[in-house]
DNA sequence: AGCAAGGAAATTGTTGACAGTTTACATTTC
DNA sequence: GAAATGTAAACTGTCAACAATTTCCTTGCT
């Protein structure tokens, strides 16, 4: 009889974990595709968006559609004029050395008291991170590569543990990748980058703040080098 | 004869100059609206505005109303959640902070370099800009007064010739702003704050950027501390 | 009373249509 | 031929209705 019998599950919280089923609303699809979109380069800058036909390639109706350009707009990406739409935001040169300089200071000035109690998470999330770089720069050209750059430098930027900043690094990361786009990919050495990044990644595992910060401010100049150069290339074309 | 006769006009385009005729659209108008009533405190942390309650009283369709909010949502003034709407977003305590860290750095680290190279256009902006503090310093419960102090410090900001950080700057000010309209506007001695912003004032037109910003960031930690003062006490309650 | 189940009301998500403005093009005028 | 004018098409701005989901209340059960 006991051998036959079965014990009854007694519930067990701990024992599983599952993740809310979420439903993602057309606006959110349409967000993210509009991010892809740029982010291959798609729109050129000034472009205007026309409303009817993204809505008819999507296969959903303008509303959700405006809701998500309205976003972009807020986040500077796209330029409203009135009874004329939404443009594709254009980058002023001078503007492309603003970001780079936001940049130097966003990623180094709120480390520099943070650096030294850095955590055991979050030494591995910089080393995760910085394997992916060197995991995509056998493909320097696919996105990817930037974009596992860009995370890396977004987790240095989240020792500074400042919320407000952090955001501000993404506006400045995500002008970046979208200037990137626009010049159709930057072709630097992926040697150079990995080398850089690991220079970062072991200083800051040192904690050595003023060091770190040295380097970091180094390498986003060398980034800024190269798409200058670049730009000037464009332009005498 | 010659004494009757007219000169025709000839088309002189200096000499008459008129502004261009805009139409503001819904969007724009309701936008303009909610920061208002985000800065009267109507809106509690964690609420949930109800879109067809919202644009029934603005006699508006929920469009323009739901387009308006999607650009609070991403500048971080509300939540969305799916299938539920928006929700006021609220303030950890942790965060407060955080944004006060942010305008320390925001308002002092891009001005180290420029400020020597100041102009007469600046140094007469941030004249008028002080001067509008003082005129609201005798309606301090007034949401104007802290208005014209948050845009005397954006002249400042902006003395950083940096646009990226100018934008951060923005969005830790209004988040400052929308803060205090929780908290139900703090009670501060408005002397007070003109005198710290005139000496700030004065120590910028003279272009010490080392003393300017020392200043800057102990005015700003003043700030805080009646902030979390004034949390403070109405935890107690 | 406490709790679960069911259903109506309220609310959000999405759509299609219409009005007003802009754009592109043909026509007129000098 | 160039500039100005008039007109039709294209596009944006706004709205009202419908579908899908959530919320709230009632009912029934232990």
């Amino acid at each position: 009889m006991d051998g036959l019998s079965v014990e009854m599950r007694q519930p067990d919280p701990g024992r599983y974990q599952v993740t809310p089923v979420t439903t993602v609303s057309l606006v959110e699809q349409v967000l993210t595709r509009l991010e892809a979109l740029f982010a291959a380069g798609a729109f050129r800058p000034g472009e205007r968006l026309n409303e009817a036909r993204l809505a008819a390639d999507m296969q959903i109706s303008r509303g959700p559609l405006r809701e998500a350009a309205r976003m972009l707009a807020q986040r500077g990406w796209l330029v409203t004029q009135a009874n004329r739409g939404f443009f594709v935001r254009r980058f002023e040169l001078s503007e492309v050395s603003e970001i780079y300089q936001a940049r130097r200071i966003l990623e180094t000035v709120a480390l520099q008291e943070t650096l030294p109690a850095m955590s055991e998470e979050e030494e591995a999330g910089l080393q995760t991170a910085f394997a992916q770089i060197e995991t995509h720069a056998s493909a320097p050209d696919d996105p990817a590569f930037i974009a596992a750059i860009m995370d890396f430098h977004r987790k240095i930027c989240a020792l500074g543990k400042n919320r407000v900043l952090l955001r501000a690094f993404d506006e400045a990361a995500r002008d970046t990748m979208l200037m990137i786009a626009f010049l159709g990919g930057v072709k630097a050495n992926p040697e150079e980058f990995v080398r850089r990044n690991r220079r970062i990644l072991d200083l800051l595992l040192s904690r050595d703040a003023e060091a770190s910060a040295k380097e970091i401010r180094s390498y986003i100049d060398i980034g800024f080098s190269e798409v200058e150069a670049f730009i000037a290339a464009q332009a005498d074309n």
